[in-house]
DNA sequence: CCTACCGATCGGTAGG
DNA sequence: CCTACCGATCGGTAGG
């Protein structure tokens, strides 16, 4: 009762399967999916790395559910405001650059995990969270063909001019740290501002 | 002599060379560094896996070049272009986004391996090639300032639209296919209409 | 949730 | 450029 793992917390089984999610997307960031070993789970969490397999069946199914997470997060986020109603092309299109770019606060190490190591994951899983993300896709293309319909945007190619606004909102994977000079939202308004602006000086288009 | 590998054409030690990188850059691309062995790399090679240590002192060697190649292949031509004089920011701007989305054409694998297995660097290198990723960075920022003081571009922060252009353009590496309906010029000149002319439609800003 | 342990993989080396 | 081989790592299991 006094070695080193019962200084950690009793835990529910929920609340243990949560820490070792949240240690879990920490190390596949930092060290890669294949260069994080269960054995460096298991230690960050306080328990012995059998005892992992007590809460998840294999190290696959970490990966499996961090990428579930992800991909229904941001689509049942967009989905919720289709469903509500009300909101223009332009308030969807800032929202949906602003969840992207929060997703670096609110799930740490989930971004790289998902745009990374989604090669890794199992055939099955991997149609499955491919189908979702063409879906969002097509969210997003929905919305500009939505503002080109109202007048709001003007848009040759509205996949290509969605694949650029993915790049710009996914990217901040790499090189966004939160607590920085400007947090999430703050970057995605200054992205969307720029997009629908532009940098042109229009005196010499 | 009649053996599977002597199917092989003979190559003088440049061209084997060449040949290893290729196809471990294909390899690193599609299954990751991690999860492709030497012994995989070797057999598309047609030679032993040994014998692959005859031309690279190890697999970090591999992943190494593949960096230093990269990075110093788009700094070079900026570079170029500035001790040659003459372009304008809006041509320096459009030359660095088709450089960089033309890597998917020239360099296939490369992109994603550059981008994704940077932290599997030893550490020796990989700060140089992160100083070497803050001069391009500091590059491009350079071109926005320009364009800025002669009155070409309208940017309120350019290190962040400067990281809006990198993402758009080496988020291509997601999606961008060569062979597909657009080339890479094409997809970096729609990226840099976008980006100069905006989408909004004027009379609603 | 633990102790003990296995089977397989893999980067790299010896010696030619 | 090859044959033969080793040391270390790691996901996962048995059995409690």
């Amino acid at each position: 009762m006094a070695d080193a793992r019962s200084a950690g917390l009793r835990m529910s089984g929920e609340q243990r399967k949560a820490l070792i999610m949240k240690v879990a997307a920490e190390l596949f960031d930092t060290r890669g999916y294949s260069d994080a070993p269960m054995e460096a789970i298991a230690q960050q969490v306080g328990i012995r790395k059998a005892s992992l397999y007590y809460y998840f069946p294999s190290k696959d199914a970490l990966l499996v559910q961090m990428h579930q997470e992800m991909i229904d997060l941001i689509i049942d986020a967009q989905q919720h405001r289709l469903d509500e109603g009300g909101m223009g092309p332009r308030e969807l299109l800032l929202a949906i650059m602003t969840d992207l770019v929060s997703l670096m606060e609110t799930h740490p190490g989930h971004l790289r995990v998902f745009f990374e190591h989604f090669r890794e994951l199992p055939d099955t899983v991997r149609d499955e969270i491919a189908g979702k993300r063409d879906r969002y896709l097509q969210m997003l293309v929905d919305v500009l063909d939505r503002g080109v319909a109202e007048d709001e945007f003007r848009v040759a190619d509205p996949r290509l001019t969605a694949l650029a606004v993915l790049g710009m909102c996914n990217w901040t994977y790499q090189w966004f740290r939160p607590g920085g000079e400007r947090d999430a939202a703050e970057v995605a308004r200054y992205f969307y501002d720029t997009l629908l602006g532009g940098i042109g000086d229009g005196q010499h288009a």
